[in-house]
This record gives structure tokens, C-alpha cells and sequence, in this order.
DNA sequence: TTTATTTTTTAACAAATGTAAAATGCTCTC
DNA sequence: GAGAGCATTTTACATTTGTTAAAAAATAAA
């Protein structure tokens, strides 16, 4: 997908803020296993994945628990170090070779200040992702681990060939065993 | 705390636009048991609590699994509607009488297309509640029942003598005799 | 205060889940 | 194609959690 339709879709611009906000990216590609946002560091930048999958996770008493998977045309980015500057929870790491937008948020912000086109550009993207995070929060919430399985293949469905399955299995709050279980059942 | 404060918090205004936005508020007041937000409606408002406490809950297998507590100072709204327009996940529940502070959206809508300091309000607004919805996830996903129990207890003090044990098990994600039994272990 | 009603805890058992270790399957290299 | 190195599944067992029902405690009503 291209940058201008990604930018569109999520509010409309009149041409000038367009461009203005068209500026302020750049396309940027990365191999499979780069971490490209880090926990311990201030991550500001906002990427777009143009192509491949991505997961975050963060380290709990020594190992790694997966909390969010990104495919084709999903955002990525630090909600805490965009919002408030602080350092996020993820490790955000490549699982194959992904070409990516990269939204520098520095210039953006200036923009915000600007041009109302793109503060309500902002705000939308802001919105946006709350209902996405929202929607992660309900699916943890009220759909068990078997549930969430199968959403995961639906929404996902090339994802299982390239995830090591105790990714997916800490992704659902369960062990490795419980999810062989799983898919034991499910077959 | 008074509604000036509260929209001040969010993202400092000039006084004008500050007029402006608080033109969309108005007072409100409900008694315990009111249900604020219905979640076959779309309730495209925002509340913030002057006073009280209140939860909110969906009805899951005839059986209500509650999913956010709010109390003094909290903001409550329903995502999907106000962002999308389109029906919740919620109903919320006022656990007490409630002094609130209502935000009329349709007026709001308004203001974020003539008013760039408005614009720029309503995402910071938007940004902060990604932000609070984020910690609810990485709660959920990181952390034990009982660490979360224990979190409820310091976070909402006085919520457990007026909220039914029940509800807060739902919340934990565990059945009410788990919750007796967490409840048990840490005396 | 006494009674009735609701809420919370406890008990007993069944079912589900985790842990550790062994077995199987898969991929890659030589 | 044999063997090394991982990833995944299976097994066996211990632990945790859920379910149901009953007891106890707390709250509200008479």
C-alpha cells in the first residue's frame, strides 16, 4: 500500500496539508530480526508497515512475553514515548525482512501546531489506534485462549508458519503446552 | 476538581478557545444505579466524574463481566462510539450518585474543524486515553490476579467496600471463589 | 432485636493448566 | 542420508482454578 493512501485513510487532507504531511516521511527497510524500536529508549517515530510482520514484547522475569503482532498496513509505534515522551513497555523486532514508512514525529508535531488539517489528522490517528488498542483489550478480556487461537489465524493467517509457537503461546497467556493442547483439540 | 482544571490538564488552551469548549459543557448529576452509557446505543458523549465511582460492564453468556472502574477525576466514554460512531462494548454504571461534568460531542465536532487549539485539545485527549488503555492492556497481560487485585486495592481504595466481590472477580478474570482465596492468602 | 435477604467464604470434588522431561518432527549442513 | 540443533508435541504428575453446594457472615428489613 502506499504512503498517500495510508495517510488518507485515516482522515482526508486538502493538498497542501498533504504534502506537508507527506514530508515528513520516509521509506525505510529493514531485515528480518532488527529490533526496530527498542523498550529502553524514547521511540517517538511512527511506522507503517509497507510489507512483512512484526511483534512486540516485553521481558518478564527473564522471558519474553509477545503482547502484540503487525502485519501489512499496521502502525507501529511507542504509544507512551509518542504520547508522553516516556519510555514504552516493547521491543518491537522484525520477524521477516519488512519495507517501512517511517512518520518522523518531530516535524510532525510542528505540523500540529500549523495546520488544523493535520492536528485533526492527529487526532483521528490518535482515536484510531485507541479503538484498535480498545479492541485488544476486550479480546484479552472476554475471549479465552482457544478463542483468541483461532482469531489469530484468521487475522493472521500467514503468521503461524513464521512465529515461533511460544511466542503465540505468551501472546495468548498460556504456556507452550496448553496451546500443543490447543491445536491438538482444534485439528 | 472543576471542569476549567480538567480540560486545562488534558492541553493548556487560550482563553478563548477555552470558553469555547467549556460552552459544551454542562453539570449533570445521577443517583446510584443510574446506567450512564447503554451499550445497544451509541453514546457518543463524554462524562468526567466530579464525584463517584462507577463501572463498566458487558453482558457475557447471561452472566456481566466488568471491565473499567472509574472514579473521581476519570473520563468516561464509550470509544467506539464517540470515535466511530458505531455501538460500544459498554454499559457503565454508576456504583454511587455521581456529580459529572458532560461533554456534548456533536458541539465538540464542531470546534476541532474551526478551532486549530481545539483540534490539537481533542487529540492530546484522545492520546492520553490510548495511553491509560495501553496500561489496562499490559495489566491484564503482565500481571497476575493478584497483583492486580492488590494494584485495585492502592489505585481504588475505597472502591472494594462499595463494589461486590463478584464484580471485581469478573474484572481479575477469575471466578468469585478465586478471588475469596486470594483474598484469604494475603492476611 | 429478630428475621429475612444478600453477600462472602469455605469445602469437596472435577477439570484445566503448568512444569519438567522425554519423544518426535523438522531443517540444515556436511 | 546421517547427524546436529531446534521446535513442537506428548507424557506424567503436581498445582491451580472452576463448579456446585453449603455454611458463615454481613446487611437490610420488620
Amino acid at each position: 500500500m502506499e504512503i498517500e493512501q495510508i495517510l488518507d485513510q485515516i482522515y482526508a487532507l486538502p493538498e497542501t496539508s498533504k504534502l506537508k504531511l507527506q514530508n515528513c516521511v520516509t521509506e525505510i527497510n529493514y531485515p528480518k530480526g532488527h529490533l526496530l524500536l527498542r523498550a529502553d529508549k524514547i521511540e517517538t517515530n511512527i511506522y507503517f508497515i509497507r510489507k512483512g510482520i512484526a511483534r512486540a514484547y516485553s521481558n518478564r522475569d527473564d522471558n519474553e512475553v509477545t503482547f502484540w503482532f503487525g502485519k501489512e498496513g499496521d502502525t507501529v509505534l511507542s504509544m507512551k514515548s509518542y504520547v508522553a515522551n516516556q519510555k514504552g513497555y516493547e521491543d518491537i523486532e522484525l520477524l521477516e525482512d519488512c519495507e517501512l514508512y517511517e512518520l518522523k514525529s518531530e516535524k510532525l508535531q510542528k505540523l500540529f501546531q500549523e495546520d488544523i488539517h493535520i492536528a485533526n489528522w492527529g487526532r483521528k490517528f490518535a482515536e484510531k489506534e485507541l479503538v484498535k488498542t480498545e479492541e485488544r483489550l476486550i479480546s484479552r478480556q472476554f475471549r479465552t485462549a482457544t478463542e483468541r487461537y483461532k482469531e489469530l489465524l484468521i487475522d493472521y493467517p500467514h503468521l503461524i508458519q513464521r512465529v515461533q509457537l511460544g511466542h503465540i503461546a505468551s501472546y495468548l497467556g498460556i504456556s507452550q503446552v496448553s496451546l500443543s493442547r490447543i491445536r491438538a483439540d482444534i485439528k
